[in-house]
DNA sequence: GATGCGTGGAC
DNA sequence: TGTCCAAGCAT
């Protein structure tokens, strides 16, 4: 039904835009260099894919520089302590890839000699790496022909080629398409190529159709639908759930916090101590016994599937104070920019109050 | 296949 | 304000 000339003619049409398109990004190489036959570090590749999973450019530049001159090799990064790895993650969200980045390097050290495997297939038996991060790193590292599928990717193609089934029973349709279509020659530029395109040009929504340069080749939209496609179905509205978390301030300025557990929300992550999060009224649930008072300011924050809202509350404990759970962290030592977002916005409110007396 | 898992920016 | 969305993975 659809012939090689026409897939041909969409690279033939993309990898032109991208060579004067292509944006300077820190884990990528120039065009001359990739010219004389350089290849970007895999490690710097495998990080910057991990990051960029549900997150945008913008967001994850800052922490690659930091990771990268912090930990400047997979080998560095493997002898790296969970905590600093967790801590360095802090706020970029989806915190099983940090543990996950953690538990990959430390195989890729052990198993592989500080070598990443430069096969898509070799690539998915490490932690953290599924469908997509395998096949984006073999084609942009490695230059192996992988069918990447993204969302960028999923949006490009079912334009181009008005796939009217919603997501995500769209996705084995376009995950063949996107198989036929990657090109032997220079794999790892095509791969960027739609992926720049789905963020720069081909948006979710208003697409600069009139700059695009697949406009001819675009079955939707020669049917008028370009900004209608991808189809989806539904989603699920979210749920508030309430809290409260409780904020100890020691006479010597220590602050009680907790390591969450592995598993599950904000796994790993230091936290202060609380209630469960539901959407009936918590219970009240101290760490420790002490004149609690409520900072008069509720923190509100959305998680992927439920609005939150938590009661903040503050107290004032002696040095002998001894919590039930948690443990006291010197405040010359904790930086609030290793908690997650969420239990940031509550140290803001804290310190704000703690502030005005 | 469905669900759980963060965050910040655009509109 | 709310909703959608981003270079997904594990279970």
């Amino acid at each position: 039904m659809r012939d090689s000339d026409t897939d041909d003619a969409v690279s033939a049409a993309l990898l032109p835009w991208y060579d004067r398109h292509a944006r300077a990004l820190p884990w990528r190489v120039g065009p001359e260099a990739l010219a004389d036959g350089e290849r970007p570090d895999p490690y710097r590749v495998w990080l910057s894919e991990i990051m960029l999973q549900q997150t945008t450019v913008a967001a994850v530049k800052e922490y690659f520089h930091r990771f990268t001159a912090r930990w400047p090799t997979v080998t560095a990064l493997a002898a790296a302590q969970d905590a600093e790895v967790m801590a360095e993650w802090a706020g970029l969200g989806y915190y099983a890839r940090a543990r996950n980045l953690l538990k990959c390097a430390r195989a890729v050290a052990a198993d592989h000699g500080g070598i990443f495997p430069d096969t898509e297939d070799g690539l998915r038996t490490l932690p953290g790496i599924g469908p997509y991060t395998a096949a984006a790193v073999a084609a942009i590292a490695f230059d192996r022909p992988a069918g990447v599928m993204d969302g960028n990717v999923e949006r490009v193609l079912a334009r181009l080629f008005a796939v009217q089934t919603p997501l995500p029973a769209a996705k084995p349709e376009l995950k063949a398409l996107a198989e036929r279509l990657t090109p032997g020659m220079r794999p790892g530029c095509y791969a960027q190529a739609v992926m720049d395109l789905g963020a720069t040009v081909c948006t979710p929504r208003s697409p600069a159709c009139g700059i695009c340069p697949l406009i001819t080749l675009c079955r939707a939209r020669a049917l008028g639908i370009a900004a209608d496609l991808p189809r989806k179905t539904p989603k699920q509205a979210k749920p508030t759930r309430l809290g409260i978390v409780y904020l100890a301030r020691r006479a010597d300025g220590a602050v009680l916090l907790e390591t969450r557990p592995d598993r599950g929300l904000l796994g790993g992550m230091l936290g202060w101590p609380g209630t469960d999060w539901a959407e009936t009224a918590p219970q009240d649930n101290p760490p420790v016994p002490a004149r609690w008072h409520d900072a008069g300011v509720e923190v509100r924050h959305t998680f992927t599937h439920f609005h939150l809202r938590l009661r903040v509350l503050l107290a004032e404990v002696t040095l002998d104070a001894t919590p039930d759970r948690g443990a006291f962290h010197p405040r010359a030592t904790f930086r609030p920019a290793s908690l997650p977002t969420v239990m940031r916005k509550a140290w803001d409110v804290a310190a704000g109050a703690w502030r005005e007396h």
